[in-house]
DNA sequence: GCGAAAGTGGCAGACTCTGCCACGAGGCAG
DNA sequence: CTGCCTCGTGGCAGAGTCTGCCACTTTCGC
């Protein structure tokens, strides 16, 4: 009510958008870190949506626009890590081969998961404490593959949708990038598992077995 | 509230158990078999708890007792079947080479699901309506994978928990599996794929890339 | 048979999620 | 600068899932 006392947040960031679109993206990004922070604090299924709003401050008829649902904070991030795999995939030339596209990309993916390790330990901290069945965003890269088979035989002018040789090398690559996620962050011990002090070097040895 | 007008559904199947977990096993499965119906006939989300209960004459109460959430109602078939293939694995001799047991093993999985299609059509027809991320069953193929590894590193002494490269192996056979059944019961398609008529023939096919 | 144990149903309540409407602030002519 | 006009926001009511608690009935072990 009173005339905007401090907006200590958002200054001018880009003018490019307008102060509409900014307030909305600033208040969105702000409810997803309140909300995993919460998530790191107690526990997925120990945090309500009224909570979040609270330490968000805003309503929770707001948050719902914001997200869908609940489960949609644990898929956020990891849905902008595949979109990061699709960009990596997408931007190679027809010539290269397929194994070796994957290789180089989730081997690319690998360092933005180390990068990001402070978004994501939260969040598959989080998933496991969920009552494993319902809503499994790490699986999700199961639901990713198709997308990701799409694209690389687009990138070759290969049948549409991909014939099952395709999607199987995609299935294959993806299941030993999530064989090295679990060591590495898997469960209750965060990375640097003991029998792998390296992550990268883990990775590439995963990544071989292709 | 009469005295019992008309049991027609269970005479005396096998005293071996009490009268009390036959009852209680009857109308567990009573239950799952009129929720399954419905969610064929108008889909899982148009499907609520109190529908169910109305048809399998239990109180809502009562349904949460059988099923902790309705999710559970879907997870029950695929989980019959993984466990099917947890058995087929254990069965196997200390000898044989991994890849020759899961091979094997998976061929007779797909049988399997073949034989119980009529059950596990409307599972998976529901699971595709459900929002796409939320409970997918069908990936929790993915989470079988590490007690598959499990039971295979046991069956030949292995160290436990299995290493990568046991899982990985597990992987990719689960991955070339549900490459098959994908196209085998994915989707809209039914069974009989346009490409691939004989789905015996082609989950031999897939199952030879492994 | 009889006490103990277990299954069942009803009730109240928490939580997630949605449709609806009113309010106010940013954007866009004129 | 002024007046709309769109859009984000919040409040409210309601459906649906799921849980804790208690009373009632049925079954089991002695």
């Amino acid at each position: 009510m009173l005339t905007a006392p401090d907006p200590p947040g958002l200054p001018e960031e880009d003018a490019i958008d307008g102060l509409r679109d900014r307030k909305r993206a600033h208040s969105r990004a702000a409810t997803l870190d309140a909300a995993l922070a919460l998530f790191a604090e107690r526990g997925y299924d120990a945090v309500t949506v009224a909570d979040i709003c609270a330490a968000a401050q805003i309503a929770p008829r707001t948050f719902f626009r914001y997200f869908p649902t609940k489960d949609d904070l644990l898929t956020e991030p990891v849905r902008e890590m595949n979109e990061h795999l699709a960009g990596l995939v997408a931007g190679t030339d027809a010539g290269a081969d397929d194994a070796d596209v994957l290789r180089a990309a989730l081997r690319d993916l690998g360092g933005y998961v180390l990068a990001h390790r402070d978004r994501l330990t939260p969040v598959f901290r989080a998933i496991g404490q969920v009552s494993a069945v319902r809503s499994s965003p790490v699986l999700m890269l199961s639901v990713q593959e198709r997308l990701l088979a799409e694209r690389l035989a687009a990138r070759r002018g290969g049948p549409q949708p991909p014939d099952w040789r395709t999607r199987l090398l995609v299935a294959r690559a993806v299941a030993a990038f999530r064989i090295w996620l679990d060591d590495a962050m898997g469960a209750d011990r965060g990375f640097a598992d003991a029998d792998h002090p390296d992550p990268v070097a883990h990775l590439d040895e995963v990544l071989a077995a292709i």
